[in-house]
DNA sequence: ATTGAAAATAGTAATAATTACTATTTTGAA
DNA sequence: TTCAAAATAGTAATTATTACTATTTTCAAT
């Protein structure tokens, strides 16, 4: 894999905030910086990004996916009135994976966890 | 609302399997007792049903939406291979949004939990 | 039974997020 | 310096779902 600037961007970015964006507020704001930057190039790179492990996709039941600069095992809220996500800092459930193994008797890989919520911001008005 | 046969027989389908069908397999499942269906149709019915609470949506991170006939509150399992979709019979977690609630300072409203796995069809080849 | 407005339908068009394509430019090892 | 592989900008295509519209069906009140 080469260099290229707009993929450095793009790390530079997602990396930089904690609001879990998605790639069209990542080729916004990369935008305000390189303004020759074009949207298939952000998701190409965050594409790549990802799968090489150095941001998490966050694959969202409602539409949009997120992405996240944090890459440890962690679980996510969404707000369902504004779509804001949230990291949870809860203890991953290291065992559970054991336990559905055996009772489907496959292979689990891994699982998400994702907390439905009115944010405090909603909650209060908007 | 009105009587509907239309409704009335994509109900009678999700609630007949465990397969968890995508709106696609309803239409083609019911179009094969009722020809003149139309695709609009099942996705309208899918959602008034599930609203309804008579089904339950589950929306796919990637991609398509499922619809479950089984509506009482539990996990899933997706193969990460062939995408099947599994019920997993594990208890549900009732106290995790209450830890959660306290750690983000809002109001959590549910949890969705998805367990990717390999199937064991996928597993021993196919 | 008849009527008529609300609800539902079939079929098609529109939307929205993402991926694919293509001609051009950039990168980096030889 | 060269040149093939990799990346880009910009656009077109794809896919699941929702919206729209003219017609048909339902059902409560006559």
């Amino acid at each position: 894999m080469n260099y290229s600037r707009q993929r450095e961007q793009v790390l530079e970015y997602v990396k930089s905030v904690k609001t879990h964006p998605t790639a069209e507020t990542v080729y916004n704001k990369v935008r305000e910086k390189n303004s020759n930057i074009s949207l298939g190039t952000v998701y190409r790179n965050l594409d790549k990004l990802s799968k090489e492990g150095k941001l998490l996709r966050i694959k969202m039941a409602n539409g949009k996916d997120r992405f996240d600069g944090y890459t440890s095992k962690h679980y996510h809220a969404i707000c369902t009135r504004c779509d804001r996500v949230f990291d949870v800092s809860l203890d991953y459930f290291n065992n559970v994976d054991k336990v559905v193994a055996k009772k489907l008797n496959c292979n689990v890989l891994s699982h998400d966890i994702i907390f439905n919520i009115i944010c405090p911001d909603c909650e209060r008005g908007f």
